[in-house]
DNA sequence: GTGATGACGATAT
DNA sequence: TATATCGCCATCA
């Protein structure tokens, strides 16, 4: 191997086979990706690798990537009508309901068998875990 | 090699 | 919920 570390395109092709996992109508945070992704893969570089996809958007369901608080960044490529037109609904504030559409992440089969890394369990908020804590 | 930038995240208020 | 601040990491000039 000659570069096992993180290939350039490699590591982008990474992020796009993440991506691709998320299944229609449902949405992805661009740390869930970084956190499948792992080798040191951060939030800000899936919006990198997303924003340098080009010709592959269109094989790239990168409308299915979003920020964490459910917000759309790119509000200048459609990418709420994408989602809407995947069944994808949106609160009244303009924020995908991330209860109802957020992907669990890929299955730990899938996961091991590309190299990648499971997502871990989102449960344990703040609020609730402090609440148990006592 | 360094500084600036970025389709972000988490925490605090 | 929204805003402010800080942090982390990769890419580009």
């Amino acid at each position: 191997m000659s570069t096992p570390t993180r290939d350039e395109r490699d590591y982008y092709e990474r992020i796009y086979t993440v991506t691709c996992q998320v299944p229609h109508g449902q949405v992805a945070t661009y740390g869930d990706i970084a956190t499948i992704v792992g080798e040191g893969c951060d939030a800000r570089v899936v919006g990198h690798a997303l924003g340098a996809l080009g010709a592959r958007a269109d094989r790239v369901p990168w409308q299915r990537v979003i920020n964490r608080t459910g917000g759309i960044s790119t509000s200048g490529f459609g990418q709420r009508g994408a989602l809407e037109a995947e069944g994808v609904t949106f609160d009244d504030h303009g924020h995908v309901r991330m209860d109802s559409h957020h992907w669990t992440g890929p299955t730990e089969e899938w996961a091991r068998a590309h190299g990648f890394q499971p997502l871990p369990p989102r449960a344990a908020k703040p609020a609730d875990a402090q609440l148990r804590l006592f």
